[in-house]
DNA sequence: CCCCCAACTGAAACTGATTTTCAGTTATCA
DNA sequence: TGATAACTGAAAATCAGTTTCAGTTGGGGG
């Protein structure tokens, strides 16, 4: 179950010039192997079974430091707060979120960008950014509530 | 300055069963009046003015009662917390919001359908719902940006 | 190899937004 | 004009996140 780190986190935070400290690769180690988006208090309490001093400061520092270094994508949930999770290889984008386990896939927002410009041109308005977050089931938890 | 209640407000709040008290009054004004998104706080500034005695409690319960009937709008603000707009006589939609006076236009989602069932044939998701925001200036204060 | 010290840590206190609780007030209707 | 259920504000609680600070530690230099 123990998988590696993805490629390059390592070398990534050292080269940023960030001590690779216990407490961190805890948190590392979390992010590194689930496959769904986590809640701080999740992060926390995982990464507490690797190093059980971990303090939850740490945690919110940690993750705002992998953010900042792209590794790590910051979702708000719809319930309030928000939800981590690799960026691993996948281009950064919009989401879609199970609303049940937390599971993540990126999408691209095809047509966003036609629709700006219509709504610049009938607004008046200069649009600078948007935010966009489909919410839904994942094919598992779809089958999960059939039965 | 004193602009009417929207059509109906009153009626619509007492047809479904609540009572018609000063807080409430003080509260429902101040929400008649502006045509900008207004925070909790600037929402119990203003509506002190008419009420003094208001407690911020009641001008978040009256906030979730407007919401509720759907007399108004509750927005996720870029910076966290919430916004609240008359919903009035447009149909619920999204969002353009400026970024400066909180100004709001409502959008159409157009092209969100198709986008939507392309990414359930390719993700296996069920798609339930989505959150579309969008942020920029308003003419106004795109003006005031280019002096 | 070990030492030094800036980077890092956890505890605790703080903040800002929102909710809960509760004893007292009030709008409405018989 | 009551009676009373709905409503209120104050205060305390909760929740996510931040700040402070005194103590700890990773890791490059000697
Ligand atoms: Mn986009
Ligand atoms: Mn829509
Ligand atoms: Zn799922
Ligand atoms: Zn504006």
């Amino acid at each position: 179950m123990a998988k590696r780190l993805p490629e390059g986190w390592l070398r990534r935070i050292q080269l940023a010039g960030y001590r690779l400290t216990r407490p961190r690769q805890a948190v590392l180690g979390v992010l590194a192997e689930s496959e769904v988006a986590l809640t701080v208090a999740e992060v926390h309490r995982r990464a507490r079974a690797r190093y059980p001093r971990l303090g939850l400061v740490t945690v919110y520092r940690t993750l705002d430091l992998l953010v900042s270094l792209g590794l790590v994508h910051r979702l708000p949930a719809e319930t309030g707060g928000q939800l981590y999770i690799r960026t691993d290889l996948q281009p950064p984008s919009h989401h879609l979120i199970c609303r049940v386990c937390h599971r993540v896939v990126e999408i691209p927002c095809t047509g966003l960008e036609e629709m700006t410009h219509e709504i610049e041109q009938v607004t008046g308005f200069a649009v600078q950014g948007h935010w966009l977050e489909l919410f839904g089931l994942c094919p598992t938890c779809r089958e999960e509530r059939e039965k």
